[in-house]
DNA sequence: TGCCTATTTGGCTATTTTGCCAAATAGTTT
DNA sequence: AAACTATTTGGCAAAATAGCCAAATAGGCA
């Protein structure tokens, strides 16, 4: 990256990259609804537990979540809801998308 | 990725890859001003244009921008501008973390 | 204290991503 | 047609990422 972009973007790509993988996308999606501890989450996603435990190092170093330690499980909590939000923006491309290729297919067809 | 996470989440990660590189981030803001062709973002960020075609075809293949070949060069747009949008929240995010950081500082100066 | 449970870390390999160069392509202009 | 300009593609080496296993750590509990 030795180029003209700025510790700016160098920031921002730093947070987006967290968010750019399914078990992570998955973790925040759930972690929306409500806190959960490692276990949980691992059952769900059905990865090895320290997998998951990576994933959730990755979400807290870019500071996605913050986690609690209670009882003897540690609990994490999404910590910028409106992480979810965007995700609307992101169906929005998906399904302009899945139109454009529609579009596609239908022109295909005409001939 | 042999776990149960959907597709859903994969076509989700599928488009923040796409996003998670400071170039392209760069990129994103540009188009999201105005158009421009591949000459000029290669002037703006300082790569080689190779490099800088293969980032316009990354977000391209993810839905994010369109071309449109104009005189004898290709201009691209910003196809989705509510991805700007969520540039605010990834800003609270890394302000959040700021400010998580100046107060850990405090903390240790008090002794 | 010593066992248990929950989570993290280290180590390793496989895969993916990045970015340069050189070469190919496509379209313009003379 | 030949020379140019703008952009893309192929190839390659370096770097980053992912995910498993085994081992280390940290508290809680018997």
């Amino acid at each position: 990256m030795a180029n003209r972009i700025s510790a700016k973007h160098d920031a921002w790509a730093k947070v987006i990259k967290a968010m750019a993988h399914p078990s992570r996308l998955f973790i925040i999606e759930e972690l929306n609804k409500k806190e959960r501890c490692v276990g949980e989450l691992t059952e769900m996603i059905g990865a090895d537990a320290s997998t998951v435990s990576k994933h959730l190092s990755v979400l807290k170093n870019a500071g996605l979540v913050s986690d609690e330690k209670r009882a003897n499980s540690i609990y994490y909590t999404l910590r910028c809801p409106c992480i979810m939000d965007f995700i609307g923006c992101v169906e929005d491309v998906l399904s302009a998308n899945a139109k454009h290729h529609a579009n596609i297919v239908k022109c295909c067809k005409k001939h």
